[in-house]
DNA sequence: ATTGCGGTTTTTGCCC
DNA sequence: GGGCAAAAACCGCAAT
């Protein structure tokens, strides 16, 4: 087996192999979202607006009445 | 005068050059915008909120409004 | 049908949805390839390294093109 | 002093506007080397080839970087 | 342990 | 409106 510094370079290949394709899949997956997008906007909804829903979901109840809390708070002391 | 092809390659070279420099000082600025985000760290402010409101800020009253209400109609529809 | 604001809540619903599985399947491949890149760092081999060379082999061929795209640029300003 | 929801008004709308100033700037700068890139066009010159340019001067040495790092990855895993 | 930093990825704005 | 470059959020790493 081939082997460079105590390390075998059949194994570095087949680990950079496996990398390379996983990263192939993902970017099947950002690509089948970049669709839905495609057609959510089709159908009259505004991208923008979605990705912003799907944050707040994705933050727990807290750290969204904190956000929310901190940002009114700046906008009163801004006159916003 | 070198030219290439009826084109000036010092005029080339200059024109990058100019490009180059103001590449330079526009990275300066941002370095001194990073310092103000540091400073105001430092003296207790959030980074984000204060991105959030200097978004607000840019924004017309119109298009303020306007993702308000889509945002909060979205809210509304997920009882978020 | 349900709606708010006017529009289709459900359609909003289930395109969020969609969405947020697809992030999801997303990121349990990025976890895949972050276990990878650990597994090579318990087999000894360098994480950055690694990196590098997965840019390499992805970069030879964007690099062909700009390369290619640049020889058309001076062809043209050659008049060739 | 002005506080709101126990926050310096003075001391955030100071910083705000320090931030917005500089962003004020380097859109500037921004614009500038938009200028640049029409004059360049207008003097003959493909602006896409120009940035290809400038990307390859500015590649250069952190390719470089990547090539020495990547060069001394091999050496230690060579035990040279 | 906590926090700043560098790099990566995602999002936004722009030009064509 | 679709692709491209800049800006911004996100993440792991390291250093203290």
């Amino acid at each position: 087996m081939t082997e460079v510094g105590g390390i075998s370079v059949d194994r570095l290949r087949s680990l950079i192999e496996r990398i390379e394709n996983l990263e192939e899949e993902k970017k099947g997956i950002s690509d089948d979202i970049k669709d839905v997008y495609v057609e959510a906007k089709n159908a009259g909804f505004d991208a923008s607006a979605i990705r912003a829903v799907i944050k707040l979901r994705k933050m727990s109840q807290s750290d969204r009445d904190a956000q929310e809390f901190l940002l009114e708070t700046y906008r009163k002391a801004l006159d916003l």
